[in-house]
DNA sequence: GGGTTTATTGTCAGGTTGTCAAGAAGTCTG
DNA sequence: CAGACTTCTTGACAACCTGACAATAAACCC
C-alpha cells in the first residue's frame, strides 16, 4: 500500500522535498567503438566533470515521456528512432549535494547519431569511448560512473538475447554492420562464419535484398546481402547470441 | 546534467510536491506453486483491492534501504535472508489520484515465508497465486497490476542464469527441491534426468551431504543429496537453465 | 586475367540437450 | 522379511548446436 502512515487529509507541501529527474546514457557506435554521450558540466557542482545527459521530470509528464523529450532536446533524435529503455533508479540520500534528487535511469540506443550540439546547454557534449569509461579515465559527476557501468552491462546482456544490436544500425544492414556491432559492445572478436550461420537461421531477421544496392562508400570485396528485423521494438532471437564469461574478451560466436 | 536550467540558488520548496515510494513484490513458494505477499487496503482509494506492500523512502534513507526496512516491517524476514533487488520505477502523473507519486519496485525471493502478520496496518495481508494474479481474477490498486507482471517476469529471467532459485530454498537443499522451484516460477514440467545432469555439471551449486540426513517430514523414494550455493549472492550458471519460450508451457530441462 | 578483398557456404569434431530407460536406496504392506 | 512402491540418480543415444577453419563466390583493382 502507498500510503500506510497517512490515511487522509494530508497536506502535500508538508513532503520533504524531492526532485525527480531523468538520466540517459546515449549509445552509439563510431568507428567500430562503442561510445556514449557526455556533457561537460559547466556548473557547480562537479564543474569540469562529464555528466550523463538529463532533465527534471515535469509535473504533467511520465518518466518515459521525460526521457523521450530530454533525448530529442539534447541529441536531436525522433523518439521513434532509437530505443530508449529504463534500467534503474537511484536515490541515495547525498547523491547530490544540493538537495535530495531521484533519478530514473534510461539508455538509448541510436543509429548515426548526429553530431553533438555542444551548444545547447551552454555545456559541451561529446562522444565518449565507452572503453575510456570503464578504464575510469573520464571524472564523472554525481554517481553517474555507476549509472554508466549499469546501464553498459544491461545493453550487453540485452544483446544476447535479443535483437537490440539492429537498433545500433540502419534499418537495412548487412551482417557484417551486426557483427562489428557485437564485437563494439562486447569488445570482442567473433567468427564471421559462424556469426552468419546464427543470422541466417534466425526468425527474427529476414533478407531485403541479395545485393547491397548503392554502395554509398566505394567498397571492397563481394557486396553483402542486406538484411533487416522482422517485428519492430527488440524482439527476442531464437537462439541467443552468448558472449563468453569468465575471461574479460574472449572470441568466436 | 541534472539542473540545467536552475544554475544556483533555487529554494527546494519551489519544487512540484512529489512523494517517493517503495513497493516490492514478495515472491515464495507454498505447496510448489508460486505466490506473492499482497496487502488488501482499508482506506481509499481502491479500498478493498489488493496492493503490494510498501512505503515512504524517508530523507535519510536511500531506496534499497527503505524497501529493506519495509520488508521486514511487513513479513518479519531478515534483510539478509531475502534477495532484493529493484527492477523498475513508475511515474505516471495520474497513477496516484492523491498527488503525485513516483514509486521504486523492488522484487524479493524469501524461503519459507512466515504467515502474514494480517495485524500490520489494520490491513489484511495474504499470499495470493501469481497463476491467479495473472489471470487477471484479483482487482488491484493503482497501477500495480503492471508492476507485479514486470516483476514476475524479472524473476522469471533471472532464474535462466543465475542460482537465484535457490533463494526460495532453505540453505541447503536437494536437487528436487530446486527443479519445483523451476516448475513452479516458470509454470512447466521440467525431466528430472535432465535437471539433475544440469546441476551436477554446474560449479556454482556444491554437494554437502550426500544423503539427506534428518527427514523432517516422512519421506518415501530413495533419499536425496544435499546441496548448496557455493558463493552468495546470485551466481551466474555456467550453463543457463532455458526456459522454452514460444509456447506458454512446454516441457523438458 | 591474376591478385586482393570481403561475403558466404561447407565440413567436421566436440559439446549440450531431450528422450527414455535402468539402477539405487529408501519406505510401506502383507 | 519379501516384494511393491516411490523417489533419486545414472546411463545410452540420437538430434542439435557450436567453434574452428577451410573453400568458394563475387566484387574490385591493376
Amino acid at each position: 500500500m502507498t500510503f500506510p502512515d497517512r490515511p487522509s487529509g494530508y497536506d502535500p507541501r508538508a513532503f520533504p522535498p524531492v526532485a525527480v529527474t531523468v538520466d540517459i546514457a546515449v549509445l552509439t557506435i563510431r568507428s567500430n567503438d562503442l561510445q556514449m554521450l557526455l556533457i561537460e558540466r559547466g556548473e557547480e557542482p562537479f564543474r569540469g566533470s562529464w555528466a550523463l545527459p538529463g532533465g527534471f521530470v515535469r509535473p504533467d509528464e511520465d518518466p518515459a515521456g521525460a526521457a523521450a523529450r530530454e533525448l530529442a532536446e539534447e541529441t536531436g533524435v525522433r523518439p521513434e528512432a532509437a530505443h530508449l529503455e529504463q534500467f534503474g533508479s537511484y536515490g541515495a540520500p547525498q547523491r547530490d549535494p544540493r538537495m535530495r534528487v531521484i533519478t530514473i535511469a534510461y539508455w538509448a540506443v541510436c543509429p548515426e547519431l548526429p553530431t553533438p550540439l555542444s551548444g545547447g546547454d551552454a555545456a559541451s557534449a561529446d562522444l565518449i569511448p565507452v572503453s575510456k569509461l570503464e578504464h575510469g579515465g573520464v571524472p564523472l559527476a554525481f554517481d553517474h560512473d555507476r549509472i554508466v557501468r549499469d546501464a553498459v552491462e544491461c545493453v550487453r546482456a540485452k544483446l544476447e538475447t535479443t535483437a537490440l544490436a539492429a537498433r545500433f544500425c540502419p534499418r537495412e544492414f548487412t551482417i557484417t554492420d551486426l557483427r562489428r556491432v557485437y564485437e563494439a559492445v562486447w569488445n570482442t572478436t567473433l567468427d564471421a562464419g559462424n556469426f552468419q550461420r546464427k543470422v541466417r537461421y534466425n526468425s527474427v531477421f529476414e533478407l531485403v535484398r541479395p545485393r547491397r544496392s548503392e554502395p554509398e562508400t566505394p567498397l571492397r570485396g563481394r557486396p553483402a546481402s542486406l538484411w533487416t528485423v522482422r517485428a519492430d521494438a527488440d524482439p527476442t532471437l531464437d537462439t541467443p547470441f552468448r558472449r563468453r564469461r569468465g575471461s574479460a574478451n574472449g572470441q568466436s560466436a
